[in-house]
DNA sequence: GGATGTTTACGCCAGG
DNA sequence: CCTGGCGTAAACATCC
């Protein structure tokens, strides 16, 4: 029974992952996408826990949103002012915790190395014939562990989804030769956006960029944080509401629909729910500051700690 | 110089 | 027991 008053249950660790975390705050804003700031500022505001150590799990934070491919860095255009870029997340990241656990996903998500090569070298498909083998010059670490980095051998493959930006990233049917030089208009960050997949047309839209429509309908389609330019999309529906579904990460994966299964879009637990609901509880964070629930709600909180168990945390019990 | 990104390395641990 | 996702530390680079 923690001691009423100043550190109670509330800021034991939360369990989420801060791929979660982020995903959330990312979510969360209105754009989707946040300057690294922002984001610790949604965790900070939200989670007692991330008030203390911040240099520890900031650069941890850091660190995943760097790693992690789902996560992709937009520029900020000349008349939005402020330090770092924003991020946002990939639209084919898709729901990453459907397994209904906000710390482990069930796969991480990674873009094809070889969409970045075939930015580079139209063909492309020789660079995994040759490369992955003795990939030990970079990729096998040194000291032969085994590969945490999820090099392009082991992910090659592996993703039935990753289809489809290809056309508009880079290879346009009989090579097609962007017309403005993207590397002069985005700069060094040309790399991080181009490496992530990234269609070239929704940088360029984002950067103000003109874009033709034909194209630029597909990037709103798949870009809700590059829309709002255009709010009519061609043809293509945007649902309006389920974007500010709670904890939304998985509405993406609606816009895109490969087939005609439609994925929830509240991640459904699968592990042992002790109590409650299904429903993560992000619903009323989409606008506004979002007060925090008082300390006396529902929350267990007996198995809270180590993360194990129930992914609800009473600091996202809005509304 | 501090904030922001990138990358490597390693330990922990859950699931298959 | 092995694989892979995650957290953390740390060493950089870059940009304001």
């Amino acid at each position: 029974m923690p001691r009423p008053g100043k550190n109670s249950y509330s800021d034991q660790k939360p369990p989420y992952s801060y791929i979660s975390l982020t995903a959330m705050a990312i979510q969360n804003s209105t754009e989707k996408m946040l300057p690294l700031s922002d984001i610790y500022k949604f965790i900070m505001d939200r989670f007692p826990y991330y008030r203390e150590n911040t240099q520890r799990w900031q650069n941890s934070l850091r660190h995943n949103l760097s790693f992690n491919d789902c996560f992709i860095k937009i520029p900020r255009r000349p008349d939005q002012p402020g330090k770092g870029s924003f991020w946002a997340l990939h639209p084919d990241c898709g729901d990453m915790f459907e397994n209904g656990s906000f710390l482990r996903r069930r796969k991480r998500f990674k873009v094809l190395r070889a969409e970045h090569m075939a930015c580079k070298s139209s063909p492309m498909m020789h660079y995994f014939h040759h490369h992955h083998h003795h990939a030990g010059t970079k990729l096998g670490t040194p000291t032969g562990h085994h590969d945490h980095t999820a090099g392009p051998a082991s992910t090659v493959g592996r993703l039935p989804h990753f289809q489809g930006y290809g056309g508009i990233t880079c290879a346009q049917p009989g090579g097609f030769k962007h017309p403005f030089a993207i590397e002069n208009i985005i700069g060094r960050d040309y790399k991080g956006v181009m490496a992530s997949g990234l269609p070239l047309t929704s940088v360029m839209h984002h950067l103000g960029y003109p874009v033709p429509p034909q194209l630029s309908s597909v990037v709103n389609s798949m870009w809700p944080h590059v829309g709002m330019l255009s709010e009519s999309v061609g043809g293509v529906p945007v649902p309006a509401s389920s974007e500010y579904s709670p904890f939304s990460v998985s509405a993406k994966g609606l816009y895109h629909n490969t087939n005609g299964q439609t994925l929830p879009a509240v991640p459904v637990p699968i592990k042992p729910t002790p109590s409650l609901g299904p429903v993560p509880g992000l619903t009323g964070l989409q606008s506004g500051p979002a007060q925090l629930c008082s300390p006396a709600s529902v929350m267990e909180k007996s198995d809270l700690l180590e993360g194990k168990g129930n992914p609800l945390h009473p600091a996202l019990l809005l509304s």
